[in-house]
DNA sequence: TTCATTTGTTGTTTAGAACAACAATAGACC
DNA sequence: GGTCTATTGTTGTTCTAAACAACAAATGAA
């Protein structure tokens, strides 16, 4: 539905939308680079001087950008001014999982500055974890100061959402089917919500301030707790699909093993590659993945090894596929997936160009994530900030307290 | 290399760009949609009357379109001039075959004006079919009216290019390797040439004159003379990659099984979906795709059955991948896929919800190509039209004679 | 101290889209 | 057929946002 033709913005550009996009360019670029000199703003956009000036002074006035003469760098010529984005201006983030749910708070320019993580029951009740999280954010609003403004709450769930209204169509390890998440937190914060997929948005977060940066194609792979999720960025924007469900790395069929997922399909990634597994042969209940990567890391028995070097292959051929058809710059691999990369790179890679053509993996990049759990928290927040970032003029931040 | 942030375009607008984009719109509209009232071209751009009246006004006056006010559909009020892309505007079309090199003039409203297919011994050398080809566009040219103006000359090649340059990298079924062919046919034809892969191109065609009208999210898979080819259409735009190599389906592992295609890796779609298996049980030498197909649409044989079925599986299992993958809204099917296809769509659409997550096949359309054999060679001339659709104001076109 | 270099600031210019008013041309309705 | 309404084309004017030009400010280098 998002994809037919009659729902599509006009294609011609007028003066409104020239100022709109050129406000829409300054304000991402400080908010993904934080603090900048004035004179970058300049070259990087292409504009001229006066123009960033007045752009600029506008971001300013609308309480999203800060200048101050607190010079960076000691080159010739007159100092430019520094501008940053408003440290006033912050967004929630909620991440519900099945033993916890934890809530952060992230400022304008990406930053993870508080994290409340509250443990549960496990598979707690939608309606439950929703009251914890309007709890906590209540909390932190109350130490927050008065004319914070807040630009909204990003939920990050593992499981498949409609982002178009909040409601979570399946999560299966949380257990929560058809639950209409993201307005349950509207309700209780009376702040706008906005709710995605965790992998995507860990995805998001490492795009733009981790593994990610500078490369224009990139695929992600992730394993959280639900599972392997991923996402894929295309010429700089994240791949969604005619209705939003695309990047569902985890259940792609890469084998004729019988093995299957929760999805039913057999022979995908997630079902040939699972952290159960690796829990298993080290004989552990449960594990951060911290734990399992030291385990991982200094393990020299042979059954383990053997286990750990199957998923590598199984992981190595998941690469080749995507990269085949993606021909990314780079594949960053996150969670426990990192640590079985980490164990073996070479033989990931081997197994990767043999699933692959030459020109695909020719120059290809295998790293690691970058931003550890906190990736998921970033990219929800960041979504929070979305609406601000496409449209500074017309955004409606909430202020904290009257 | 095409990924850096040094070469990338500056990210904000100016009147320039504004001009030039509007003009660009409107172009491509006129380009895709053929004539057109100048009423409708308001309302798809969203742009003011006296806008679009000015913006045409200059395509007519840059020899790009052309205003008449022979009326089309009759409805109330004053009726509104038709403008269309100028008559006068072509592009050459090449496309080298293993037995034929063929020549098609495309007008500038995409249509396959005229066709020459040369055949050639098997497996020609590269300078061979470039001189048939210049030989052929010049007998072409001498037919044009002198003021017609020549965009330039498409390329279709079946095998990996680098599209920066014109050069192949390599086309197995051909055995070119290292084949400067675009700078070949541009010094003997004096015209701006650009090279791009086959199956790609007949995408594009599809995409926009065929059976991808109006879908922004689609995956393409073409068997062509090379195999199994492909392309995958991401919010309207060619996917790409980091260096120009995406979309190469036919070559995703999708199995355990030990065939192999030529690019060494097993498993592969190319490698279990294979043409000549076809021509084998039906006990061929060779055929066009016209008689393959009504040869599969009349087999009974149970053993030929047997043999179409099993392809059927294993193309519904790259279908479900991709649909995982890319969540697009249809997948379009060319060639001998096609008729497979069609022998039983039932089976194929089974075998893709098999192996795709019901989210990503709720609502997808599995459909065939509607242009046959002339998607190539659109795809190919519309390539020479980028360039003055990207830019109309800086077009340089070839004037035919003097 | 002087000079070259870079940036900020301010007032002016300019390009291009919107706007407003009016003429033109069709179908609908009586 | 005459009138009305709806839609579009045309023309002259307005307006906005970016560019431009000129000058002041602030630094490092010579």
């Amino acid at each position: 539905m998002s994809d037919t033709k009659a729902s599509r913005a006009p294609l011609g550009q007028n003066r409104e939308n020239l100022r709109q996009h050129n406000l829409s360019v300054v304000l991402r670029l400080l908010h993904q680079s934080g603090a900048v000199p004035r004179s970058h703003l300049t070259s990087v956009t292409g504009l001229n001087r006066s123009t960033i000036s007045d752009l600029v002074g506008e971001l300013v006035s609308l309480g999203l950008a800060k200048e101050s003469d607190g010079q960076i760098g000691g080159t010739v010529g007159r100092p430019s001014l520094t501008v940053e984005p408003s440290p006033e201006v912050v967004a929630f983030a909620v991440n519900p999982e099945i033993d916890a749910t934890t809530v952060g708070l992230i400022s304008f320019d990406g930053r993870l500055i508080q994290k409340v993580r509250y443990p549960t029951q496990l598979q707690p009740d939608a309606q439950t974890s929703a009251q914890i999280a309007a709890k906590i954010i209540a909390d932190l609003r109350s130490k927050l100061p008065a004319n914070a403004r807040i630009a909204g709450v990003g939920v990050a769930v593992p499981g498949q959402i409609r982002v178009r209204d909040g409601v979570i169509r399946l999560a299966p390890h949380l257990n929560w089917v058809e639950v209409p998440f993201g307005p349950m937190i509207a309700q209780l914060t009376g702040l706008p919500v906005f709710v995605d997929n965790d992998a995507t948005l860990a995805c998001t977060a490492e795009r733009i301030f981790g593994a990610g940066r500078g490369s224009s194609n990139s695929v992600f792979l992730f394993a959280g707790s639900g599972g392997i999720g991923g996402g894929v960025v295309v010429d700089d924007v994240l791949l969604r699909g005619a209705s939003g469900y695309a990047g569902e790395l985890g259940h792609i069929q890469i084998s004729s093993s019988k093995a299957v997922d929760y999805s039913g399909i057999p022979g995908t990634l997630e079902a040939l590659v699972r952290r159960d597994d690796l829990l298993e042969v080290f004989k552990l209940d449960a594990a951060t993945d911290e734990e399992l990567d030291l385990d991982i890391k200094g393990t020299k028995d042979a059954k383990v090894v053997k286990v750990i070097n199957q998923q590598i292959d199984e992981l190595g051929r998941a690469c080749g596929v995507l990269a085949t058809i993606f021909n990314p710059q780079a594949v960053i691999l996150g969670g426990f997936l990192n640590s079985i990369f980490n164990f073996d790179q070479d033989r990931l890679l081997k197994s990767l160009r043999a699933s692959s053509i030459k020109s695909a993996h020719d120059g290809l990049i295998v790293k690691s994530s970058e931003l550890g759990t906190s990736a998921v928290l970033l990219g929800a927040g960041g979504l929070a900030f979305q609406p601000v970032l496409d449209s500074p003029a017309g955004a409606e931040l909430t202020i904290n307290r009257k």
